[in-house]
DNA sequence: AAATAATTTATTGTCGACAAAAAACAGCGT
DNA sequence: ACGCTGTTTTTTGTCGACAATAAATTATTT
């Protein structure tokens, strides 16, 4: 049969954050914003006891700060110093993703970064730029998924989450799509050491 | 009036995880041990509402693994690689804290580490090794949390939970105050080089 | 008897209601 | 008018019950 897309299937839990971690992105939802937990149920269409499980999950991830007995609001961004920090110590994370996979990647897992790839075009060209940040994430994800496995995305994801956070920026539609292209041709070649540049050209 | 120690107030979620973690820690849990939420929430004499709040947070802290409607169990440790880069980052995540404090401890401060010490002498005498881990660990969160605040404090936390959980050393009695007074003195004299170095020793 | 299918049991996910704490408000005195 | 105090309202924390899913057991067929 004809290779079929993965559809990945989400809990609810994951949906749900994941629609909250783009209102949050986006600017929807700007820092200091305090949300309201029958709000968000009512919103959703479920009880409180899910949406707490969300909140405390993105507390987690550093995009909400909550404190006892009064609630979770948006993180605002970080000092200059701590920002500097979160870089570096993803752009290691992510160089330690590179050296891992080497030239272990498979035809098919090529492919599928391919049409990542190609879908970050598509999601560019109609301009929609929230889905853009997602696809964005979505493909280093899978760098590091296939690195470390969830274990390593758990450690990795909260620095993307802050730095998405600290600034909004849209990258330049051509720039964005060769930086990416740069890495995976990298890794398509076996070449970490250029491959290792060039995820650090694209962390910033 | 007299300089009162500061008893911190834990909420109800913080002590079962405090108490989680040492069982997990100390190898009362051993790794693929399934959590049965039912059977938590009796032990600590509440609902499950809250356990389950506790077991979503040591996932995320690494000390768990979960899967969708498949409950949680103890993590295993991970693979020397992943132990190496987890070193490497926590390194820089403490040096960045010395030289954050560089010179910026007070009297009242410095008195508080020094406390820290003197229990950590106590427990080391004791031999309750459960208790020098865990004082071991509030010794680091002091300068990380003195540094960067809770923001810090929770991603740094997560690399010290998998290295605890990867190799349960007991670190030998004298050495393990030393280290410790090493980095206070360095951190006492200013010596920010110094106090980096000694850290470094000290995360292995 | 072994393997598979159906049934039962146990465990997690969700919900609505209540308790406790914080925030908002009103009343009082200075 | 301002600040304090007591009350009301809102919001979070906790609970017990039910629904849905996974695990274990029993029954059935080959």
């Amino acid at each position: 049969m004809a290779t079929s897309r993965t559809t990945k299937i989400l809990s609810v839990k994951d949906q749900i954050a994941e629609q909250l971690r783009t209102d949050i992105i986006s600017g929807a939802f700007p820092p200091n914003t305090k949300l309201n937990e029958t709000e968000l149920a009512n919103r959703f269409g479920l009880s409180r006891g899910p949406i707490r499980d969300v909140i405390l999950q993105l507390t987690k991830e550093g995009l909400l700060i909550s404190k006892n007995n009064c609630g979770a609001s948006v993180n605002s961004v970080l000092d200059p110093s701590m920002q500097k920090l979160m870089i570096k110590l993803r752009r290691e994370i992510e160089v330690f993703a590179i050296e891992q996979i080497n030239d272990t990647l498979s035809e098919q897992e090529i492919t599928e970064l391919e049409a990542i790839l190609a879908d970050l075009q598509k999601a560019l060209d109609a301009e929609d730029y929230a889905e853009v940040t997602k696809i964005d994430i979505s493909f280093h994800r899978y760098l590091i998924n296939k690195a470390g496995g969830d274990e390593l995305v758990n450690i990795w994801y909260p620095y993307v989450m802050r730095m998405r956070l600290n600034y909004k920026r849209i990258s330049s539609s051509s720039q964005c799509v060769d930086e990416h292209s740069r890495i995976l041709d990298a890794l398509k070649a076996g070449d970490v050491k250029l491959a290792s540049k060039a995820v650090k050209a694209n962390i910033k």
